[in-house]
DNA sequence: TTTAGATGGTTACAAATGAAACCAGTTTGG
DNA sequence: CCAAACTGGTTTCATTTGTAACCATCTAAA
């Protein structure tokens, strides 16, 4: 009979890996903002890239656009964002970070760095090329966007 | 200023590839069978171990114990498993497939290691290997139990 | 013993999510 | 022009999730 071993099975490997780091990674901007993970990711967004509409943010940051819009009305509640109707057409919202938003932003950014980089301060040299290089084969493989 | 540039953040690449993968590979269960993602690690579970209580299914897939509870009842109500009370110590339940829920493992495993295999499939040996030997670093690195 | 604390598992409640319907506004083809 | 189709974004509703509280049972220490 054919059994399936899932500790070795790469989507479960995956999904936990990527569960556990995900949560532990939340720290940052969950216990000290109380940000969910749209929330951070529309404010990592627009903290990167200075001004962006919801659908480039949903592209950037591979989120559905109920995410964006619920991350963007919350960001915007608390005045971390604001909205710029686009002048040709009506339908689009320019969004950017105020100075309260950027100063969060430009507060997580050296936290997120560190974290990045403890998690891979156990690593060799090789074993850190080799997450590159096999996440970026997966990509090319898989990621619509990177496909 | 500092910027993170999320594309290439090890946290957010992680999540957004496992999640692409997971999201492909639900077809399996969801679409066929309409499983959740605890109930499929639940029948994978006990199809692997054969029996099984509720607390060691958590362990070893990685799952809260909310959520094994939840797909421990609904695969009861499908009659894919049964429980049986433990002689000694009347908390614990032991947990194995019906025939019926074991017929459905099996069918399903074969389009596991397909889906796995169509994975890879784009990739050259040493992309797997990288794969392999990255997880395998973050994974002793990071998650819990095999720390 | 008795009792305080652990442990296996369930439940209640609030929050997060996804799918689909929806409302502008915009483009396209007749 | 004008309707059909499309696009940016929001809302609704059902489902899923996480946290915490909760039973019941078991263990250990006084």
């Amino acid at each position: 009979m054919e059994i399936l071993e899932l500790e070795t099975f790469l989507p479960y490997r995956l999904y936990r890996l990527a569960d556990a780091v995900s949560r532990e990674f939340s720290r940052i901007y969950k216990d000290r903002h109380g940000l969910t993970r749209p929330e951070w990711r529309t404010l990592a967004g627009l903290g990167q890239h200075g001004t962006m509409t919801a659908t480039a943010l949903g592209e950037q940051s591979a989120m559905h656009k109920t995410k964006v819009s619920r991350a963007v009305a919350e960001l915007e509640r608390r005045r971390w964002l604001t909205r710029k109707p686009d002048e040709k057409d009506r339908r689009i919202e320019h969004l950017t970070l105020t100075g309260t938003g950027l100063a969060a932003y430009r507060e997580m950014v050296p936290l997120t760095k560190a974290f990045e980089r403890d998690l891979l301060a156990g690593l060799s040299a090789e074993e850190r090329t080799a997450i590159a290089s096999g996440l970026a084969a997966l990509e090319t493989s898989l990621v619509p966007s990177k496909g």
